[in-house]
DNA sequence: AGAATAGTGTCTTTTAGACAATATAGG
DNA sequence: CCTATATTGTCTAAAAGACACTATTCT
């Protein structure tokens, strides 16, 4: 698809949107990845425009809110095996108020004409997910109406948009409720990780210091991880085993309904 | 409010509800009481209809869908101090496919006449609560267009209209997951207890036996219930000991967002 | 050789879990 | 006095948690 393609879809959409979308709902996705002992969340910036955003869309008729999310997200990321979580409803009447954001300067910047009571600038109950993948995987995507879509440390997030700094602050509160009921590493790490990786993951994620000593008895006496014969040279002195997940071990844990506690 | 009056109302709404309310959207909340170790859910039946549903309704463009949840179950319970808890949105395309709610079997039965395209037979994303209350407050109110309103046994359901049912289910899982992070006997018992009423509170929602020396000594360990110094007479033999939640206790563990292991 | 990081074991404390006898009130 | 229910304690096993040294590799 080239770019004029895309401007036409856009175009279409703008205007006929309703034809397709359910009016007032929309859907929003913290997506988060992990780099370098820090959480990151995938955000992106509209052409032209001065805030930050997330990953979000609208809703086709014909299918869930779930549907939506993961199609959208897939379009960022080019993931298709993304765990997406639906983790709260934002519906604030006054969420979408953004003095950056309105049908002025919507009109301006795209060059597309629209009226002061367009649906877009509407009240929108956003439904929000978050996602958690690994970051070296993605490639961030512009589109045409995009400018930037990149990653940004969680501790220094740039201006964002309508509610959205909320919607990132309550969907870490959810990873960590999530946590106690998923292993959650197998999500966030590559396929083969080395123990000093999911153990600062795991201390990463709870903001907590765990003895990676006690960490590691509890991994292996829950069967979770497997250790290779494999190494990884990363650099300056020894060269870390590499592990897996138990992928097998990890479903049963799931669907047990167990806590889990690290 | 007498009843024609509500009745007014009630057509105001159904005629002008888009002025009033988002499109496409709705709440539904799970009541969920316990009595005699059952756990019991409220639902509704409108006249003249066959199924029974959970209440809901919809959500004011000048509201949050939680306000929206919390007038509604207000409305039907008389009570205004309920836990609503969002858990998961259903937005299935199909799901308010009901061979029972048809536009002509809704001008028949309330005698208001409506279209074929009304919007109150559009598709409708639900936005879900559970809420727990302790079953002897509620007085189930009817109001014009309910013709009963009443618990429900949850193992026992009657025929539920769209996907209620599977609302229902998803709730109770939520509540497995939600009672790990929340003291919940604090709002699913009057607030004197004894403590076989905990203990067997307890053993419903998970479904499975707790040995009630070890549960004892865990909740004692706590600091999670204070003893009175008073008894119920609850008619044959001894009487129990009533207990009270430390209240004090209880907000601070869910503050630790520490899991709570029973 | 020295510095940096990986990997591993023991002991103690705490918690979970199995288990049943005693006390008391009502009939 | 008998019966039904409430209440309570001990022992064992498992898990959590504190704690630090050794091994390896790279420079």
């Amino acid at each position: 698809m080239d770019e004029l393609e895309l401007r036409k879809i856009m175009e279409d959409q703008v205007m006929d949107g309703l034809k397709y979308f359910y009016r007032n709902i929309s859907v929003d996705s913290v997506i988060i990845g992990y780099h370098e002992k820090e959480l990151k969340v995938l955000l992106q910036r509209p052409q032209n425009f001065q805030k930050w955003g997330l990953p979000g869309g609208y809703v086709f008729k014909t299918e869930t809110v779930d549907d939506a999310a993961f199609r959208i997200v897939q379009y960022r990321t080019q993931l298709d095996n993304l765990f997406l979580h639906q983790f709260k409803v934002f519906s604030n009447p006054d969420r979408v108020k953004d003095a950056g954001f309105t049908p002025e300067i919507y009109s301006k910047i795209t060059g597309i004409k629209i009226d002061d009571d367009h649906w877009m600038f509407d009240n929108f109950v956003s439904i929000a997910f978050f996602a958690l993948t690994e970051f070296s995987l993605v490639q961030p995507t512009g589109s045409a109406y995009l400018e930037e879509c990149c990653w940004w440390d969680i501790n220094n997030l740039p201006e964002l948009l309508f509610d959205h700094a909320d919607i990132i602050k309550e969907a870490l509160k959810a990873l960590k409720i999530f946590i106690h009921h998923h292993p959650i590493g197998y999500e966030l790490l590559p396929e083969k990780f080395t123990l000093p990786e999911l153990h600062s993951l795991y201390e990463t994620i709870l903001n907590k210091k765990l003895d990676i000593r006690n960490f590691t008895k509890k991994l292996v006496s829950m069967d979770l991880i497997t250790k290779l014969d494999e190494q990884r040279n990363i650099g300056a002195h020894r060269s870390p085993y590499l592990y897996m997940f138990n992928k097998e071990r990890y479903d049963q844990l799931i669907n047990e309904e167990e806590v889990i506690v690290i």
